[in-house]
DNA sequence: GTCTAATAGTTGCTATAACAACAAAATAAC
DNA sequence: GTTATTTTGTTGTTATAGCAACTATTAGAC
C-alpha cells in the first residue's frame, strides 16, 4: 500500500491550503475572503462584469460566485443591477468603498505573489506549470 | 495591476481542485469523500489510531478530523472507542465493512496517483516538490 | 494531596466547492 | 405567433477548512 506521502495530489493540496491561509490572513483585515479578492480584483480591471462572465474568467462555479457576490454586496464593497438588455442577468458594479479598496488590496496581492515565487526562478516557475498542466490534462 | 493568470497561486489552486474532483468523482461510489479517504488509509496500515494522531498524521485542524471520522462512524466504516489509559482520547478502529472497503479503495487511489503522474518523469516530480516545498516555505 | 496549566475532543461560525433542482427570461424552432 | 429549448441566477444540500470557545480529563508544580 502506497504511504501517503508518495501522493502527489496531498502534496499540492497541502501547499495550496498554505499559500491560501498566508493570504488569508493579509485580506482578513479589509474584510476580504481570498476567493471574493479575485472577484474583486476581476471589477478593480473591469467593473460592470454579470455573474455569468465572472464565473467563466475564473473558471468557477456559477452558485458559488453568486453566493460571494451576496456576499460582497452586503459588505458595501459592490452592488447589482438586473441587466438592460436581458432582465435575468445581473450586472456587478463597484461602489465607491469598493473602489477605494483596490488602492490598499492591490498592492497586497501583488507582495503575495512575489514573496509566493521569491528564490524560485522565471524558468522554474514555467516548468511548475507545465508539470501541473499535464497533470491537469491527465484528469479528462 | 498583474492579471490574475499571473499569479502561480491560483493555478495551483485550479490544479488542486481539479485533481480533487477527480478523485472525489472515483470514490463517491463507495460512499467515500477524498478528505475522508485519508483517513481511512491511514487506518488500513494502523488501526486504532486516535483522533488527534490522525490530525497530525494528515497534517489537518482536530476539529475537521472529529467531524470527518464522526461521518465516517456514521457510515458504518469506523467506530470510536474511549481510550483505556486516557479517557478524553477516542481511538479509532475499523468495522469489518470498513476494512473490506479497503480491498477495493486501495487499488482505486493508487491508479489515481498514477494517472496523475502519467508522462511526467520522477525527476519532474522531484523538481515540483522542491518547488512547491520553496513556495510554502516563502509562507513562514 | 491540592491547585494550575495543558490537552483531547466538541460545538459554533464563516468561507469555498460542486452538484441538483427550479423559476424566470431569452432564444430557437416551426 | 406559439411552443420547445437554452440560459441566468437562486435555493438546497453535502463536504472541507480554520479559528474561537468550551468541557472534561490529564499532567505538572508545589
Amino acid at each position: 500500500m502506497l504511504p501517503l506521502q508518495e501522493y502527489i495530489s496531498i502534496f499540492i493540496h497541502q501547499t495550496d491550503l498554505t499559500l491560501t491561509n498566508y493570504i488569508k490572513s493579509k485580506l482578513a483585515p479589509f474584510q476580504l475572503a481570498p476567493e471574493q479578492n479575485l472577484i474583486m480584483m476581476l471589477l478593480w480591471e473591469k467593473d460592470g462584469l454579470n455573474q455569468n462572465e465572472i464565473a467563466e474568467k475564473l473558471k468557477k462555479d456559477k452558485t458559488n460566485i453568486a453566493r460571494m457576490v451576496y456576499n460582497l454586496e452586503q459588505k458595501g464593497f459592490i452592488h447589482r443591477v438586473v441587466g438592460e438588455h436581458d432582465r435575468r442577468s445581473l450586472r456587478v458594479f463597484l461602489t465607491d468603498e469598493g473602489k477605494k479598496l483596490g488602492e490598499q488590496v492591490i498592492p497586497i496581492a501583488e507582495e503575495f505573489n512575489r514573496l509566493v515565487c521569491k528564490g524560485i526562478t522565471e524558468e522554474e516557475l514555467i516548468e511548475l506549470r507545465r508539470i501541473l498542466t499535464k497533470m491537469s490534462s491527465n484528469m479528462e
